[in-house]
DNA sequence: CGTATGACTTTTA
DNA sequence: GTAAAAGCCATAC
């Protein structure tokens, strides 16, 4: 039945799931905002959330992994092209390392080449 | 059930 | 250009 919370409702059961497969998704030496997935999820009010599911992550040996594949968390970033981790600054280290490796353009400032490397979700 | 917090975004200064 | 505040929505306590 309808109660008042299933009327527009974005972020449901299954929601995180969603997250973990538009990354998945991402073809290397690309990146995505969190509002774009939260975008193409639905509605970018729900961008926090994309970040909340990602911390959510299920740790497996040397990685996240989804659906016995590896989530590629490291792609997703902000939209000012940076990592914004608050408390784990260690992560975005991690997450620049990791980008950079797979050919992302990052500027001396540690920002990531939105105008190249931006990846558009699509199914 | 109310308050606090968060891997965000946008606006304003 | 960077910095601070407000806005949004759901989870955690």
């Amino acid at each position: 039945m309808t109660s008042r919370f299933d009327k527009e409702r974005v972020v449901k059961p299954g929601f995180n799931e969603k997250v973990y497969r538009a990354a998945q998704s991402i073809p290397k030496g690309h990146v995505v905002t969190y509002g774009d997935i939260a975008t193409y999820l639905g509605s970018p009010r729900v961008a926090r959330h994309v970040g909340w599911a990602l911390s959510a992550l299920p740790e497996a040996s040397s990685g996240k992994i989804f659906n016995n594949h590896s989530v590629p968390w490291y792609r997703v970033i902000n939209a000012k092209g940076r990592v914004s981790a608050r408390d784990d600054i260690l992560r975005g280290q991690l997450q620049l390392d990791l980008l950079a490796a797979e050919g992302v353009e990052i500027s001396s400032d540690g920002k990531i080449d939105l105008n190249s490397s931006r990846w558009i979700l699509s199914r």
